[in-house]
DNA sequence: CTAACATATGAACATTTGTTCATATGTTTA
DNA sequence: TAAACATATGAACAAATGTTCATATGTTAG
């Protein structure tokens, strides 16, 4: 966002690649809620959240238990995961039990994970 | 990190169910790692560096000015994505080329990208 | 060797983020 | 309706993050 120095002397730039960079980058806007949609991803407690939901729909009590972690710091984590549309949720009584939006979530986080283990 | 309140009485949980969470939700380390990965593609500045890479490896300076961000902040960038083995580099001359480590990033970028336009 | 160039890095600062605490909202039971 | 329960939310605060500025490191040309 700054002035820039000027170009680098063995320019390694041709016209035409730029003009195609442009082309192919995403608009900032996209780009922009891309890494928000990672940012969410950013946070242990809230991958934990995400792998207990692999395997069951839950409430949010049973969530806070099981991962020892204050009902209100899930309850904010919660909401994220919504806003990011990763997860949904239905009420059932007095509790409202979460569950995962869709498949993606677990293919993002497997590719996480191998990309973890190929170090 | 808290001290719990009782369990919901509508225990949802199964014992077993229990046991089967804490086996397979990865250790506290590598899901610590795993948030810090995804916290590498939280920034759209280091989205829009891979995005070039994609395409073609680059110099340090380039990336700058294709990007429009002063050198020294793409030099700390560069740094975290190759803190997270996600770029790799060589020198040429005086420059040192930057390019992809792999092809782990492109589908995590992809996976990202599909979530967003299914929305 | 010296000057110019290309990149890296440390310190400082503003911004963002995650948790806690207190409390509000909404549901069910007695 | 009142009390208990389950969840959500706002304010506050500490910690993490991204950029800038100044400068250091490393390379090449003269």
């Amino acid at each position: 966002m700054e002035e820039q120095m000027p170009y680098c002397e063995t320019n390694h730039q041709h016209p035409e690649l730029i003009e195609h960079l442009k082309a192919i980058t995403p608009d900032e806007e996209i780009l922009y809620d891309l890494a928000e949609l990672y940012k969410v991803f950013g946070d242990s407690t809230r991958i934990r959240i995400l792998y207990l939901l692999f395997e069951s729909e839950m409430c949010v009590c049973d969530i806070a238990q099981i991962l020892n972690v204050s009902q209100s710091a899930i309850s904010h984590q919660l909401r994220v995961l919504k806003q990011a549309k990763l997860v949904k949720y239905r009420r059932d009584g007095k509790s409202i039990i979460y569950s995962l939006a869709d498949e993606h979530v677990r293919t993002i986080i497997n590719q996480g994970m191998e990309h973890l283990s190929e170090e």
